[in-house]
Formats: structure tokens, sequence, C-alpha cells
DNA sequence: GTAAGTGCAAACCGTTTGCAAGGAA
DNA sequence: TTCCTTGCAAACGGTTTGCACTTAC
């Protein structure tokens, strides 16, 4: 609330209550599910507004989404075991092998959860490419 | 090419391109991005025949998605370091926390790919309800 | 010859956007 | 009072679907 106003965001009550709703959760609802929830404390709520609160959520970082690559549905040939590294800026991913990773030591509360088909290592990032474009040719120091 | 007559699936030429791209590709592309390359070759496919194919050829298990939770944006408020299992039958996600899985090896390889952000691991599986749902009232021995 | 696969076009669904009215600071 | 935020409705983009034609087997 305070953090929201020093940000020179407005704290809304539809804000407040989407929040609430999304920290009260386990279980990482979507844009849809957050409506249907909050709809129901605050029934004058518009689909758009949840869908812009938690853009703004984001941005602001008090809020992430679970799956940074739920844009398209995105295939691969290669069925080898292996792990992926994603830019967080152009979306791209690069494979990665390491026969370290391929064998993790997945806790027993997991295996409670579920039968278990596989296990990977996400890497989050920002790719060498990316990177090169934000600091666009890095100002020598003393130039301005 | 055999393979797919095996399994009683018909080898045409558009079908040969598309998995042929993707095998090619490294880049996990989308299906756009398939339909692109592919129809330079055939230029008189379709996108929906694009479309179509993948989904026979991840139902067939050629090809796999890399993004399991594409549909739609979920959210998370939870920003302290964990990790998750998704349940491939119903999508639902579970976190779970491990103090082993919070330092990954990461080999040197992916740090010259980019600027490392957060490393976590995702698991697949199928969650215990689903699991039972699956084989309900799962055939005492004997029976039949 | 027959069933599976393809192309076309329309439908679908999650999400975004422009605009005028409303509300927090 | 001012600017941020909301609600409405229309647009958008990726994906799916129904139907008639084509093609691999």
């Amino acid at each position: 609330m305070q953090t929201c106003r020093e940000r020179g965001m407005k704290a809304t009550h539809q804000r407040i209550e989407i929040f609430r709703e999304l920290a009260a959760s386990g279980a990482h609802p979507d844009a849809e599910t957050v409506y249907q929830a909050v709809s129901q404390r605050v029934p004058s709520i518009s689909r758009d507004t949840v869908y812009r609160t938690l853009a703004t959520l984001e941005a602001e970082g008090f809020v992430r989404k679970i799956n940074p690559l739920f844009e398209r549905a995105r295939y691969d040939a290669n069925l080898d075991h292996h792990h992926h590294f994603i830019c967080t800026v152009c979306g791209s991913v690069t494979d990665f092998c390491s026969e370290r990773l391929d064998n993790l030591p997945i806790p027993a509360s997991v295996e409670a959860l579920g039968e278990i088909d596989s296990a990977h290592v996400q890497v989050q990032g920002i790719c060498a490419a990316c990177a090169h474009n934000r600091k666009p040719t890095q100002p020598p120091a003393g130039v301005l």
C-alpha cells in the first residue's frame, strides 16, 4: 500500500483485492481465475482491470509470471535430456547439456505430489545479443 | 517415415518438410516460424496444416512443446526462490523448496550465453489427483 | 477405393487498446 | 483539481474447427 504510493501508484481497492487474491492463492492462477475470485467481492470489477493490474504489479516487481514463454506454443525435436537458457528480453531459448544437472536430487516431498516424468533446469537471463543492445557502445569512462 | 507408416500416419511431404525444419532448427520455433520456413520450399502449404501437423507429431511423441504452460499467463506472488511441479494432465503447478536445488552447478558454457538472473527446476509429471482419476478403481490382480 | 490429410474460411479465446467517465491524492 | 485508473467495447493475434477436395496407401 505505502509501497504502491511511494512508486506513484494509486492504491485503489480493485488493486488491493487483486493482489490479495494472488498472495492468498497458492495455485498460480491466470487472469480469468483471478477475475472470477475477485468479482465475488467486487462485483463491478471488469476483466480488463484484472489484466491491466496484473501487468502493473508485474512491472513493479510485486508479482511474477510463472511461464515466461506463454505467448505461443514452441516445439523441440531434440528429445535428449537437456536444459534451457531463456532470454527474458527476446524470448530466445538455447539448449545446454550438463550431466551434473541430469540427475537432480528431487526432494522426497515432491514424489508425494505425484508421478514424476522428468525434471530439467530452466535458467533465465539476458542473452549476449540483447545485453549488447541494451548498453549501446558502453560509454568509455569520462565521456558524457 | 517408416515409423510414421507403422503408426498409421501417412508420410505426406508437408509432414516431412515440417519435421525436417524442426529437427534442423535449434531455435525451438513456434508454428508461425515453421510455417514461414517451410512455405519457402512448399509454397502451397497452409498455416493450418502446420498447426495440425505439429499437434500430430507431438501426439506421436516425435516432438515436444518446450513450454507446457503456454496457454495463458499465470502469476505468482511468492517471490522467494522455489521450484515447480507441473502436472501435464491438468496443468496445476505446485511450488516446492529445496536448498540443494537453490544453488545449482550451472556449467561455465551457459555463463557464456548471457547474464544469468535465476535458475530453477521444473519437474513434470502427473499429480496425485490426476493419477488417481486415470486408473479408476485399479483392478485387483486376478480380476478381469 | 478408402480413410487420412490438406486448404480455405470462419469461429474461438485470451489479451490488448482507445476513449470517456470515475476516483485517489 | 489533476492525473491515474477503471469500465466498456471493439480490435487483435494465435489457435482450432467444419467442410469439401486431394492424396498416400
